[in-house]
DNA sequence: TGTACATCAGTGAACGCGCGTTCACTGATGTAC
DNA sequence: TGTACATCAGTGAACGCGCGTTCACTGATGTAC
């Protein structure tokens, strides 16, 4: 449906940015980080070819403030489900994890493109400090479960671990490639047994 | 360097096809999965655009060719790491996964264009075989160190726990999401530990 | 061994297409007086 | 409250480009006799 969802009354359209930022993120989502144009975008935000580059310098700069968005959206995701478990619990580390997958899930494009921006803009600060806080939400749960500062190369190490697992089955998922090779049953219980075996061994 | 390598001698090519996919793979490798042209990979072979088609169907055939040819030389990679080791050993499990990443690290590209090729054409029962051969190689070192079958669920969920975290730890490294957050010191130790708490919990 | 011919793997010119980006422009908006 | 004007966020036409793919062709190769 190429089609803009709320025509726009006025000659000025008021929200073009957003707007061309989640259109970006859908087209993301169906044609692969690669498969979007500015103009396809512009279409779908009902306007002129040329109107996005008022808001974007370029190309590459709309694509990188689509994976901004979508690291804000993941670090939020993982910070309220964690909030929902007791600090220091197994649980709310696992209930991290899942927020992880289920955001992967949700949209596997925008993962993807979060994830594999490297090509190119390698660097970009901004969103590299994104890409720190997120882990900075993984770290302050692993080192409460293991009653450590954040900054002891233990609590590192094995968060990292965590993270790297995570990080595996929601690519392993999106991307299909655990069909006919194994089914997973009971996907909070596999999260729980993983974060525990990380994190209970010594 | 868009030369070809070796000068074409006769009228007839010779090996245009896998010259192509091999054009086609240092393409993804500097430009992305979708960062590649029929044509670009034809002037690299040193040859008309038209040439290709004599052996690709059209565009996604030459691409799946890649991913396909990709799949192989993993395959091997991780036999024959695995074969260097006892069977039955957690050298054997933690020699598989290494293998693996070191196959990411020497070509990212190839890497994310074999696993992330769901998108269009979902389910080649082609593609869909050679990964669940490589499946099967991580299978049988599980079975072989847990003294199982392969067909054994538990076998199977150890298996698919340890490759969620090789396959993570593959992806953070090429899209250097460690950088500021963590540096491995050891790598093959990281794997070692990992791989034991994952087999040697009960 | 020589020749006729089918087949194969190339050529090169051409096509239509959609894209990224620029440009001079114009309608709407907000603010200073 | 009214007006002049600077600024902003759009338009729409145009550009040059490289791509995917097709087509009629041709040179090289292998095989049957």
């Amino acid at each position: 449906m190429p089609e803009r969802t709320t025509p726009r009354s006025s000659y000025h359209h008021g929200d073009l940015r957003a707007q061309l930022i989640a259109a970006v993120a859908e087209l993301v989502e169906t044609h692969g980080p690669d498969g979007f144009s500015v103009a396809e975008a512009a279409r779908r935000a009902g306007v002129s070819s040329a109107a996005p580059y008022k808001h974007f310098k370029d190309r590459p700069e709309l694509l990188r403030a689509v994976a901004s968005a979508g690291m804000d959206r993941l670090r939020d995701a993982m910070e309220t489900a964690a909030a929902r478990h007791r600090a220091g619990s197994y649980e709310s580390v696992a209930a991290i994890g899942q927020a992880y997958v289920d955001f992967a899930r949700a949209g596997p494009g925008v993962f993807r493109l979060v994830f594999g921006l490297t090509e190119g803009h390698d660097g970009d600060p901004h969103l590299e400090g994104k890409g720190a806080a997120c882990f900075g939400v993984v770290l302050r749960a692993v080192a409460a479960v293991l009653e450590r500062s954040p900054d002891d190369p233990i609590v590192r190490i094995r968060a990292y671990a965590l993270w790297t697992f995570v990080h595996g089955h929601s690519f392993l998922t999106i991307d299909r490639k655990t069909k006919g090779k194994f089914e997973l049953q009971d996907e909070w219980a596999f999260l729980m047994q993983v974060s525990a075996s990380i994190l209970g061994g010594h």
